[in-house]
DNA sequence: GACATCATGTAATCCGTTACATGATTTT
DNA sequence: AAAATCATGTAACGGATTACATGATGTC
């Protein structure tokens, strides 16, 4: 139910067309939330109608301006708690199942798991580091916004460190698990 | 595309009806997926035409058999990387478009979240108590599953310790930026 | 007899992705 | 002239949820 507030969000300081949608959404935004054109079109029209947006067509554009009810929609959105997020996690299946697996294997499967996550997190720290200098040189209003949103970027380098450490302690706890039967240990 | 492999890992040890295999994804396999039994029913009879499955019909029952080449696919499946998973999540979303918000909101906000992180955690550490407890009394190979499937546990509880330090570590942040232009401090 | 549990399904709807279709404008 | 980018949409499909529909069996 969520892309009408990314979009929301994304139109709060200025009015933007569908396709500037996609580009602030194909940005730091893709990290935990994404949406094709083909869903943002619609949803734009859906928000018109509910009195969310209000369209400026041009000649060969549209361009979506935020209403007074969509701030409101958005501000009310953001302060009610919505519990945490159910989330589908396929690796976790891979683990409760993996019994079947043997520890050889196992083991295997999840240190791939793990270069993956690790892989990730260094890129998410280089760009940390890129993002913590220019938010140096903005004045505070700008550095203020720039920085909340860089809580976004912390908390992915957080997530990934999570996983990795957790590859960690369930390689440490298999290998002190006995094998399948019949596997030579 | 998983349910697939939820519903090979619960039937790779006992054939079970839909009704049974709702129950499996009712019980810890819920705390990272989920279906419906309109969803399995369905799924079951793909699964059969697939080849994946066999059903043996009873008089008011359905009993499904996971066949050679299921078993063969769930192994293929686990053993096979596939990435990370691209989450979507909402809290971050209300994070990055947060700076509409004063300090004063954003930190409530903060510390609802962290409020339920902390809720669920207590939980799974008591679970995790009691499963530890169970764990020392089985045989070798019952407990060798056993203490897989509580890696997944043990993943669910880092989970939101992680996040209850990402909100201590954002309320910090937060703390030293100034506040919303128009904000007594 | 009432209620809970077991048991199986279909239909409508929603959110989201992929593929398709079109065309103008800008850059090389 | 070709290629990239800007720009807007529709159609088909897939995965999942909610609502609907039905009925047998076991327990209080």
């Amino acid at each position: 139910m969520s892309i009408k507030h990314v979009l929301l969000g994304s139109l709060f300081k200025e009015p933007k067309t569908g396709f500037d949608l996609k580009k602030v959404l194909d940005g730091s935004v893709s990290h935990f939330w994404s949406a094709e054109l083909s869903q943002i079109y619609p949803t734009l029209k859906k928000m018109q109608d509910e009195g969310l947006v209000t369209c400026e067509a041009q000649a060969r554009n549209k361009i979506y301006h935020i209403t007074d009810a969509g701030r409101s929609e958005l501000l009310r959105w953001i302060k009610t708690p919505m519990g945490i997020s159910q989330q589908r996690e396929a690796f976790m299946v891979k683990i409760y199942f993996g019994a079947c697996l043997t520890n050889g294997e196992l083991l295997r499967v999840i240190d791939e798991q793990k270069g993956l996550h690790n892989q990730t997190l260094a890129e998410f720290e280089a760009a940390l580091k890129t993002a913590d200098s220019i938010a140096g040189v903005l004045e505070p209003e700008a550095a203020r916004e720039f920085r909340i949103q860089l809580l976004t970027l912390r908390a992915g380098i957080q997530y990934h460190k999570f996983w990795a450490a957790w590859c960690d302690d369930a390689v440490g706890e298999l290998k002190r698990l006995p094998d399948l039967p019949g596997q030579a240990t």
